[in-house]
DNA sequence: CTGAAAGCGCTTACAG
DNA sequence: CTGAAAGCGCTTACAG
């Protein structure tokens, strides 16, 4: 499938359409009518070109073809500094799927700081579209909102539920803790230790939410039931604060019956630490994960985790953003909401029938 | 340090610096030349337009900056079609490195196929200079650059290493897989199984040739110690081919005192099946992995690997392409090696006395 | 500070 | 098929 690419012959520099012209030794407006597949050309004229083209390379200046009036058929992606897995499974999804639409994509790490210059830049480059994926600070994205509304161009936040006037794609987090919750409480469990759910980030109150929910629904209060230690370290949503938080939950003598961890890799680190402590997982505690990555499949025991479904994010996501662009702003702003997958695996099971010490 | 949007009035829309400057009520000129920042424009003016692009937030058209002679800033990135974990930190690195230089970073995938119009792309957005990320179509690669050097467009490949002509910043390998085997041999293992080393690419064939080197320098003979059973399985460089491969040795009754992956997903898979098989690692047999990922520190045991060394190589990257733009096409093709860093842990250790069974 | 003009690299009628 | 012209949105001398 490979296309070779022919010997470049020492041809002149062709730098505009007027040298290739000359080149081609036909006028440019010729060249131009061929160039845009324009009809009412002879098949030699058209073979006289395209033979240019692979002499040459030459290739048009896509910023005069722009200011002509060509679509840049080009969006601008905003990508939240921590470049997580499930993160990079969205932006690979949604850029293959605008390439396939002929769309290039624009890239940009959003940091405090550098928002305004960003935004700006994608507009100077007259992106058609902006997604967001990630979370980001609620006032700075509101107002880099306001910012794209003025000028016209759609955009859509993909993961950051909850700011007003804008259009978003969301996994429903609420949905997913409950279930997860749900999950546990069916087996028994009443004690759950929350593995870095600190924090006023949206996702994680909308977390804790989902939590507090399943436990209303079985009569148990969120307060009297969850612990958190969280603040006894420096947090890092890694292995190793999944390690050192289990850690610190085993010489609290005070553990609870099942450990919710905000990722995948904070349950493993947790697994791994309540092993070396000498602890079964799930016989004497339940440990969950969150993303269902690879290694839950690969962990002893294999690990309990919610399913973000990246797929359906995307799909959504990119059906959303291809249908706005070129349409007028839509004044209500559309919220999609993805349902999440709880995945069984053997991390969760019965509770132990004494507390553990 | 986030900058507040102010609330955008209901201003006309501004397409132009036609517009923006009867906004303003300035002349185009003296509008043109407060955007520029050139001297001699009364305090009073800079802050009347600054008020102005504020209240309209008007941003001038790239491309018709471009036109007028800026540059455009921006580089191309292509990358391989798998996004393993090591590929993304190096382009996250790079997008960071470039974006501190005020370069912004066009991405996009190459896939068989798409080569050349992903190139034509770049060409004609005038990208400063390319990237390539990964392992690509040798013959494919080749003819890229050569489109890239008639276009007097700098290029650099990451990895990729072997590309006549081409400049290249790539991992040694051939010393990674010398060392981690003189490792191994100091250790006393004399039998390893490779898992997931066949093929012809680039970067495989390099590390079989360090493995190799290393043996013939202890006397040994590559055919003679390495057993490979890739045939057996779909191909797939995850934890499950792992699995899959480990288990055919151990049902092969042939087993091999080391086990050397070619990344850490296979390793760990392997070391799942072996230890599910009843083999304690590394006291019955040794595993390796590839690429010193996180998650080498939460496997039990932990895993020896080899470190990438990301940071450097993207160091010397992102150095050595900002400082070939604007400069003419070098003759000689640059390389440099980045050295890697082998990182022993627990699940290499001395060879089993007795052969496995 | 203003205003008219030239020109960057293209495309697109338009008259031949 | 050719050739001259207009114009996209800017910047930059230039004369006032």
């Amino acid at each position: 499938v490979s296309s070779p690419t022919p010997p470049r012959k020492n041809t002149p520099q062709i730098r505009s359409s007027v040298d290739f012209a000359r080149y081609v030794g036909l006028a440019r407006t010729t060249v131009s009518r061929v160039l845009n597949g324009q009809p009412g050309l002879k098949k030699k004229t058209i073979e006289r070109v395209q033979r240019a083209i692979e002499e040459t390379g030459f290739v048009p200046n896509a910023y005069a073809l722009h200011l002509k009036g060509k679509r840049t058929a080009t969006v601008g992606v905003c990508l939240e500094t921590l470049l997580t897995p499930p993160l990079i499974s969205k932006l690979a999804g949604l850029q293959k799927r605008l390439r396939d639409q002929n769309y290039a994509t624009l890239i940009e790490v959003l940091e405090p700081g550098n928002a305004r210059k960003v935004i700006r830049h994608f507009l100077s480059m007259r992106v058609e579209a902006v997604v967001f994926i990630g979370y980001f600070d609620e006032d700075q994205i509101a107002g880099l909102i306001n910012e794209l509304n003025s000028s016209a161009t759609p955009h859509l936040l993909v993961d950051h539920a909850g700011i007003r006037n804008a259009n978003t794609v969301a996994l429903d987090r609420i949905a997913a803790m409950r279930e997860l919750t749900e999950h546990l409480l069916n087996h028994g469990h009443r004690t759950f230790g929350l593995l870095a759910f600190s924090g006023t980030v949206r996702s994680t109150r909308d977390r804790l939410q989902g939590i507090g929910e399943a436990l209303t629904a079985a009569d148990l209060e969120l307060e009297q039931c969850t612990r958190v230690l969280d603040y006894l370290h420096v947090r890092n949503n890694d292995f190793d604060y999944g390690r050192l938080l289990a850690k610190s939950f085993v010489e609290s003598r005070n553990l609870p019956s099942a450990m919710v961890a905000l990722n995948d890799e904070i349950a493993i680190g947790a697994m791994h630490a309540l092993q070396e402590a000498g602890f079964r997982v799930p016989h004497d505690i339940s440990v969950t994960g969150f993303n269902n990555q690879d290694i839950c499949m690969m962990t002893t025991p294999t690990l309990t985790s919610v399913d973000q479904r990246v797929e359906a994010t995307v799909d959504v996501a990119a059906k959303y953003i291809l249908g706005q662009i070129g349409q007028p702003l839509k004044e209500k702003p559309a919220l999609r909401m993805i349902e999440p997958q709880l995945v069984v695996r053997e991390s969760s099971g019965p509770a132990a029938k004494a507390p553990l010490r």
